[in-house]
DNA sequence: AAAAAACTTAGCCATTTAGGTAACTATATT
DNA sequence: AATATAGTTACCTAAATGGCTAAGTTTTTT
């Protein structure tokens, strides 16, 4: 019972791999830029990127020795669509309790 | 450098705890309900409850043998707003961008 | 041609995670 | 009083995770 969801959400579950999402809104940038600002050897730091790509959150592309990753648009979305829709339904039922109670109190 | 979203998203990236926010939206529900459709032993079950409730997901009160788990509304919001935020910045830049390209045809 | 830069691959290690069983506690039911 | 129910606690195990170092490959630079 494996979802998209699943490598999405550990994905965001981590503060280096976020850190790298929030950079990436400013732009695409090569792996050691992205690298840098993290006190951690950089095949380390290469597994986080993997995990990102995984997650669909990033993708990359390299021209000579130099790989540059760019934010995936779309992923964000759709995470942020399924945490909407969990919030819309447990509203709408707060909603109905509301209802219930005011018809209550009108008896 | 551990956030409150470390262990929020964490807790979402598993298909059970997913299917307890799930089922939680639809009304507070005890331990054994919730736990009945998965099939795993209930202290295997019993782990995945305390991670949501580490993330602030749910909180639960225990009246004589029996515990009621209840979604926490506020935490859903507090994501959703990350991944909005991280969207927005990313479409304001593409935006810009675009703007550039617009100018520059102009010449 | 040699050296430096920018990754990549391979393999090691400690901790956390997700699963399990067995045995226990506390409350209801019969 | 005896039994069943609903959790809880304690402990075990395999796999995944997040960290490392060492050594390799492929471009650039000098």
């Amino acid at each position: 019972m494996t979802n998209y969801l699943d490598t999405f959400f550990t994905a965001l579950g981590d503060p280096t791999r976020r850190a790298v999402i929030e950079r990436l809104t400013q732009g695409p940038a090569t792996v050691s830029e992205l690298h840098a600002p993290h006190d951690m050897a950089l095949p380390t730091f290469m597994k986080h990127l993997a995990r990102l790509q995984d997650a669909g959150l990033v993708h990359s592309t390299k021209q000579g020795r130099t790989r540059t990753v760019h934010i995936e648009t779309a992923a964000l979305a759709q995470a942020e669509d399924w945490l909407k829709t969990q919030r819309r339904v447990w509203e709408n039922r707060l909603d109905r309790l509301a209802e219930l109670a005011e018809n209550s109190n009108s008896h």
